[in-house]
DNA sequence: ATCAATGCAAAGACTTTGCATGGTT
DNA sequence: AACCATGCAAAGTCTTTGCATTGAT
């Protein structure tokens, strides 16, 4: 399963990672160097076994506890987004300068596509007025067919 | 973790349960029948395991796999929600007759509340318009911390 | 009677943890 | 030097599957 997503953008991750990581208290390994660079040019959703197998063919191996333990400080840093499509399936997208979007999910094909919500700021004030919450971001998925498994649903009806 | 949701409104479906079943080809059983009526009258959020307990402690017991295939059909059939807070923890909610609203998920207690959104047509045509996408159902979750974590953290800092 | 649903036990997938080793600051 | 990060192997957790039995239509 290839997913495209917007190219991602951890751009200067690389330059400035010493001093990003240092200033939340991580240090900068090589395992984070790799993981980090291959988020950069990465420009699908991907999940840790993808990630793992990524590296592995590229001689750059990175252990799956590394993987699982970066990742989830990543998503702490809000430096990437999980979200579960099916059962013990997780996928991870970059959120690095671009918070405002949903994913539209195909249950088809299993598909990801982005889209921009035009209005996001008027559903985050309603959130945060309506509720005592100090809201640190949403994530919208819309779930539904693609225009390709549309296309092909109607080819085998007619 | 005890979390509340709106009171589930699966109404009638006990009644109507045979006839809702049948329609899509599935057989009216024990099980089902069991887990229905826990879902009319739990006023929660829930996942797999506490359905199981929840059950056995009533002496109502229902294994674990057909919960599991259960709670799969009927989120099949969008009757209830599944999604993901935290790794390896799915939580479900009825959604009968109720989609239009989102979670609040609070990242430091767990808890859950739902909110309404005015604009949610907005959205929807903003997706159906912009993409060749048939939309079936939009999901909307927003982190970050409840009333009292924050209240708590407050104290905490003097 | 036929075919689906259930329960059990076992397998599976994904993720996490303990611990000794090696790397960073 | 002090402490964090890594990798391995093993354990965990949640979920699914094979299969014989039971139940629904």
């Amino acid at each position: 399963m290839r997913i495209k997503i917007h190219s991602p953008t951890l751009d200067g991750a690389n330059n400035s990672l010493k001093d990003f990581l240092g200033a939340k208290g991580f240090k900068s390994t090589r395992g984070r160097r790799i993981i980090f660079k291959e988020l950069e040019t990465r420009g699908e959703h991907f999940n840790a076994e993808s990630l793992y197998s990524g590296l592995s063919e590229k001689k750059q191996r990175v252990s799956k506890p590394t993987i699982y333990r970066t990742l989830k400080i990543l998503e702490k840093l809000r430096i990437i987004e999980r979200f579960d499509i099916k059962k013990n399936c997780f996928y991870y997208e970059p959120l690095l300068h671009r918070r405002e979007h949903g994913h539209l999910i195909c249950e088809e094909c299993g598909k990801i596509v982005d889209f921009s919500i035009e209005d996001f700021g008027t559903i985050e004030s309603t959130i945060v007025k309506e509720n005592d919450f100090r809201l640190n971001y949403i994530s919208i998925r819309a779930f539904g067919l693609c225009d390709s498994c549309v296309k092909a649903s109607k080819k085998q009806q007619g």
